[in-house]
Order: C-alpha cells, then structure tokens, then sequence
DNA sequence: CGGATATTGTCTACGTGGAAACAGAATTGC
DNA sequence: GCAATTCTGTTTCCACGTAGACAATATCCG
C-alpha cells in the first residue's frame, strides 16, 4: 500500500474538497442512503416507496385532498394525480368528491388499504430502529429535530 | 397564497404522525427543499444540478475514473456515462483513455470548464451561506457534522 | 347576473435516474 | 497461449417526477 497520494484510484478515497460542506449535496447523499436500506426493507409488500408515505399520511389525515397531500410531500400535483389513480386502482385507497367543492378529490383509506398499512408499520418501525447508519441513537435523535427545525416542521398543530 | 413552509395551508394542519419521525422522510424533504433553493441559486449557470457536483468534483480530482465519482456521488455508472458525454459535447469536460487500462476513462475539467466551476463558486458559497432554512449557523454546522457521519465520510474507510 | 381570475385535478412531453444486457479490455486459471 | 471470469463504460428500456397546458369548478368584481 502506498502512501495517501494516489487518491482518486477508489471508492474511499474521493476528496470531496468545499463539497463536503455543502448541505444541499449532504442531504441528497444521506436521502439516496437512506432511501436504499428503505427500499430493501419494505419491498415485500409490493408497495412503490413513494406510495407508502402517500398510505400512511392519509391515515393519518382521513379526507384529506390530493393538492393538501401534494404539497405536505412536496411533489406536484400532476405525480399526486398519477399515483392516486394507481392507488385507487389497487384497491387501497378511495376517492370521492367533496359536495362544497367539486373540483377537489378526497382521500382515504380503504379497508384493503388499512390492512396493507397495518402490515407495514412493523416493517417501517424496524427501519426506522436500524437506520441510524454511523450514529449513535441519541444523534440520530439530534438529527431528526434538527431535520425538522430545518423544515420548520415543528408544528404537531392538535384539532 | 403560501410561500413559505407551510404545509398546513387549510384550517387544519397535515399531520404527519409517526412519519415525522422517519428519518427516511425528513431526509427526503430536506433534501427536496435544499434542492429547489440549490436549483434557482444557479439556475443562471444553463448548468444541470446534477453536473454541478461532477464538476466540483472533477476539479477537486482531476483525472478521476467514471466509476469511481459515480460511486463517490451514489449515482449509476450507467448514468454518470450520460452525464459524463454531456458535459463532453459541452466542451466542459475532457475524457481520455489511460494508457494503463485502455477500458476506463479518466476525468478532466477543460479550461472552459475551470472557467465555469470558478464562476459557479460564488453561487454556491452563497446558496451555503443562506440555506439553514430554520437553523441557526450553529445548528447547521451540528446537521453537516451529523450527516457526514451518518454518511461515513469523516472517517477513511479501508477494507 | 356575467365576465375575469384563481384554483383543482388531469394530461402530455420531457428530464432524471436505475436495471439489465452488452462489448471491449484486463485478469485469472488451465 | 487460450478460455473463463471480472471489471469498465455504454446502450436500451423503463420507472419516477416535473413543467406546462388544459378543462372544469369556484371565487371575485363590475
């Protein structure tokens, strides 16, 4: 082995010069990171991992509007639409248009789709329990609260 | 009309429930936030987000291997071919061939390319500089540390 | 009321990124 | 040396997600 000079010949020894720095490319590298082990984990239930969050938000949220679910993922209202469709094709969910406004589409859970979100909580728990890559569990509680102060997601606003 | 972070736009906020606690789903939407500020910071460039941090990074290692930045940046070899051609037919980049191993391709930035990293720079330092979202400087020095060591990428790792 | 504007979901075209198959070159085993 | 395997980049096809235009509905204002 020679010494440190001949970066660049593999994986480990990149230099990420001012870019290791930079929040926006940390961030996209920790999301593909995490996004790998998650995709893993719950492929089994044949669910697309974009299809989860939108399953599990509108358990939370029962009714809630496609364009409200869009923003609060932050995608746009044309994949929303797409996905929707597929969902509801799939039995899961259920769409139905609100009498004070027709234009809008609520969104809720089918028996089939509470069912399948049921089955996957464990699943989700358990990722969430490993996914602490090289933290401790106390800093990767630290990073979710900074994660959310960053989105100014601090707001468990209660009805 | 909602400009900021607002994902409650209605009188009754999103919940987000347990997943406010996914890791998997903060990073996402961070990473989603970052990159729409990252894009209209340096949309003036006419350059690719995603070309943006090959070529930082070919300067930082010139003479680099397209495998070895695709595995650097978590991206396809695949993709970073395509990539890679692009900024080659944008006279931005220079690929050869080592005489060493006549299948690889090495890295190199031209000097129109230097020239434009150097004028990307300012944006980028800028866009840095502005983009804690809700954070403090501090906490957004404590987030780049926390992600780099989820990430692995503090310290070196050998096989 | 009736026209102008805004909002909501949808459609089409396009860009981004990956999976799998491939060709060429390097390496290994015989 | 020669076949088999492995590594590198490339190509093709496909999934994901967006941008922009669109129709239908709601709202605002004369």
């Amino acid at each position: 082995m020679a010494d440190m000079l001949d970066r660049g010949t593999h994986d480990g020894a990149v230099r990420f010069g001012p870019l290791a720095e930079s929040l926006g490319l940390l961030l996209r590298l920790s999301q593909l990171h995490s996004f790998h082990d998650f995709y893993t984990a719950l492929e089994r239930h044949h669910v697309r991992p974009g299809e989860i969050s939108i399953l599990m938000m509108i358990r939370e949220n029962p009714g809630i509007r496609q364009g409200v679910l869009a923003s609060a993922l932050m995608i746009k209202r044309a994949h929303m639409a797409k996905m929707a469709r597929r969902l509801e094709d799939a039995g899961l969910i259920e769409r139905s248009v609100p009498p004070d406004d027709r234009r809008a589409m609520e969104l809720r859970l089918t028996a089939q789709g509470e069912l399948r979100a049921a089955e996957m909580t464990p699943d989700l728990e358990a990722h969430e329990a490993r996914n602490f890559g090289g933290l401790t569990p106390e800093e990767a509680a630290t990073l979710r609260t900074l994660l959310r102060k960053y989105l100014a997601l601090d707001a468990p606003k209660e009805d």
